[in-house]
DNA sequence: GGAATTAAATACCGTATCGTATTTTAATTA
DNA sequence: TAATTAAAATACGATACGGTATTTAATTCC
């Protein structure tokens, strides 16, 4: 048991909010107050146990991948459905994600990749590193699926692993330029049109 | 000949400035403090001349998109290569715009479409509509495609434009994340093995 | 040359921001 | 119950922001 007056509320809990917040409205747009109001959570008790803007951020890009990024690249890699649907269930899988209800719309990485490039480095980097680790998933299931026969080995799989979360990426960007959901989804079909068989 | 003292910065030198420190840095992290150095013009003549920040930026993008979108949208459309070259000249255009020297890093556009997402009404939409302009490039060059016997007579050619527009974005994501030129040519490459031929 | 006109330059205003110092309250331990 | 620990609540401080009022300087028309 802890010594002095308990939390009101759960860091875990405020940590979850400041993320469905920054990812609501950006890094720039999101101030402390906004945080403070949203966690219910009084700004020394957020830096107290949260750390500053910068920190908090962070926390919630790890917060998301956990949530959000890891599963899905793990449904991705380790799914025993053939190639083609797998990478069909992974963007459409994208796709409904960026309007998931009870979530903000879009996809908190991809939102974070342009803002925070003109920001603080250390920041600029950890997205890119999740991008990357995207791209490194389709990688993985592109290889497997080599070794296992559904390629030929003359493919080349990095190349293809870009074009697939290329492809995740211009899910997102497409959506929220207003492209419908229909027309996204005969998009990517055209993409997975490259694969062969 | 105007009345009054004369302007010692020319309104259209300025916003050009003001248009290349928006696209370095985005909207949020530029300060009209910033533009009003960067150009050489103090606040109250910038105002004056170009209006408040949403207005300069609003103004921006539109130069953006007649300096740099509508000449290569020009391209792509009026291009009399085969089809599968001029798609490979746009994305490579695209690819190689994103780092051209004496510019900023990146599509000013798609740097502005998520962070704008969040902020005021109309520019979002302006951002949207410079989007889909792009997708309606494609779509128009694929168009022609159709009619001149490039595409069969089946071809969905708003998926196919959907998915080229979605590919640009794509290469710009990429490039961000730091994924080398090579490989986005490889991309590229991939992209373009969806057309006949 | 002087009145009128327009822009530059400076200084300023109200507000919002990130972050913290200080006080008050609630719990545990002795 | 008194002392201690830790968090909540309030208030505050320094700075940066968007935007403007005011003064000064440069040019044209009469």
């Amino acid at each position: 048991m802890p010594r002095g007056r308990p939390r009101k509320i759960d860091p875990k809990d405020a940590l979850k909010t400041a993320m469905m917040t920054f990812w609501e409205k950006g890094y720039e747009r999101t101030s402390m107050a906004d945080i403070s109001e949203a966690t219910g959570m009084a700004k020394p008790g957020l830096y107290a146990s949260l750390g500053d803007k910068d920190e908090i951020f962070k926390k919630a890009l790890a917060l998301y991948n956990d949530e959000m990024g890891s599963p899905m690249a793990e449904e991705l890699v380790s799914s025993s459905a053939p190639l083609k649907e797998a990478l069909r269930a992974s963007l459409s899988g994208m796709m409904h994600s960026l309007q998931g209800s009870g979530q903000p719309m879009g996809c908190f990485v991809l939102n974070s990749t342009f803002e925070c490039s003109a920001g603080d480095p250390d920041i600029k980097e950890r997205v890119c590193d999740l991008n990357i680790s995207r791209r490194d998933a389709y990688l993985a299931r592109l290889k497997r699926a080599k070794s296992e026969g559904e390629l030929p080995e003359a493919t080349d799989e990095l190349a293809l692993a870009n074009f697939f979360a290329g492809q995740s990426a211009a899910i997102g960007v497409m959506a929220q330029s207003g492209v419908e959901l229909g027309d996204l989804e005969a998009m990517i079909e055209v993409s997975l049109s490259i694969l062969p068989g």
